[in-house]
DNA sequence: GGACGCACTTGTCTTATACTTGTCTACGAA
DNA sequence: TTCGTAGACAAGTATAAGACAAGTGCGTCC
């Protein structure tokens, strides 16, 4: 439960508009439907939207309604989202492939989280408009993975299957040359510049309950982080392709 | 010795807030509800909060409530600013030294956001005990780099010499091969894995004042970002050195 | 084609309620 | 004196519900 509605609205709203929900340069409903939807006054949903304003999100016109912004300047994400979202965000059509679905005893780094035993191990390829950008390893327990299917893990998002709620996750971000394995897949020559993005994900209770590893090309991604120093009101943080 | 109650509470409080149990940004429960809580009058209850707020750990706004106080973030932007700082934390001797120092027209990347014209490009090497760690390149408009000498930016961090108060910055990190002049500076090979990072500080009124280039070689750097999930709240962003 | 009206939108108010912190007084116990 | 309880009141915030002005799009009538 959320002390402030209009900041779970605005939130909501973000995800939406992330995901592509709304195509950019189209019509948002209307504050009365909005409000109706999510049964709250008209005045709440406006300062969501006008906090989704602030942030370059959306725009509006008097008489006529608001719309995604055409140009997302600054198009922040304040929250954990998925690369999948930012994509068809920006009109390219995401396709995950499931290289790998097994379970094997953790690797040190992953035990070290998570604990020794049997994990299961998902190699994944993340592609855009048939170009792979991201080769991706998520481990995962084996009490919780038990209830997944491969089929599963390849039409959404992994954290979408998992019967437990997520909590916050602290990733590291480094650089590295890629290997072999992960240039054939990538279809890059091998030692290329590869961003490195290791997350631990929390539940809501602060375990640890899934680790993951993300490989980019460089020339592809980069990320960007924002450092605000006088209003702490949201400090976005979030990938994005470059072009 | 007599009991008291008020710092009791105050110990608690500080451990729960120390366990992430309120995610930095959050609400506290009410001054009524830790009151019931506690079973403790409000008084009391205040006492401990205004004890916690004396630490600089949470703050309060009249009409809205008690949150966790937003200073990690300051502290790890402070900390983005100047590695300097944890190297010296870690024991390790920081030393500048200043590569070129010169006016020149601006490149096309700082142009795009300074406006044309003369800048202060600034190329610096840093080093930790002796070793290379990073090379960073900094421009800032002529009118604020006239002040400046080469020996200042030298001596100690760059902003601290500007004549303007800086508000927040936006940076992306990206991958990258090093460049033959790179690798030379930080001695290591042609080609080897480097995270570039470029860095747009703001002046507080939102212009863009100072921007910057810092190439780290992969092998001894990586940054560490707090992802939350729901709360639109503080994400504290730093780098860190990997051993 | 041009003028008009209608339905709908955002922008900007007011009024009211519930809840919060900020501050104060009065009183009791060790 | 110090610490605690109990309570009252002021001031601020979030939200609800609604009224009204102003702008937009569209169909209709002349």
């Amino acid at each position: 439960m959320r002390p402030v509605r209009y900041l779970a609205i605005a939130d909501d709203l973000r995800e939406r508009v992330a995901r592509g929900e709304f195509a950019a340069g189209r019509l948002l409903p209307s504050e009365s439907e909005l409000s109706a939807a999510y049964d709250a006054s008209r005045v709440t949903v406006r300062k969501a939207l006008e906090a989704l304003r602030d942030e370059g999100l959306v725009d509006a016109r008097q008489g006529f309604g608001w719309f995604v912004s055409a140009d997302p300047l600054r198009q922040s994400l304040g929250r954990l989202g998925t690369i999948e979202g930012q994509l068809a965000a920006s009109g390219l059509a995401p396709e995950r492939r499931v290289l790998d679905f097994r379970f094997v005893p953790a690797p040190a780094w992953v035990a070290k989280e998570l604990g020794p035993g049997s994990v299961l191990e998902v190699r994944r390829l993340n592609l855009a408009d048939g170009e792979p950008f991201a080769r991706v390893t998520v481990w995962c327990p084996e009490k919780l993975g038990s209830s997944l299917s491969r089929d599963e893990v390849e039409r959404s998002p992994f954290y979408e299957w998992l019967p437990i709620e997520l909590g916050g996750a602290t990733q590291t971000i480094g650089a590295a040359a890629a290997s072999a394995d992960d240039a054939d897949v990538l279809a890059i020559p091998a030692g290329s510049p590869v961003l490195v993005c290791r997350r631990i994900t929390t539940s809501t209770d602060g375990e640890p309950v899934l680790l993951s590893e993300h490989v980019f090309p460089a020339h592809r991604t980069e990320f960007v982080v924002d450092l605000p120093r006088s209003e702490p009101s949201i400090a976005p943080t979030g990938m994005r392709l470059v072009e």
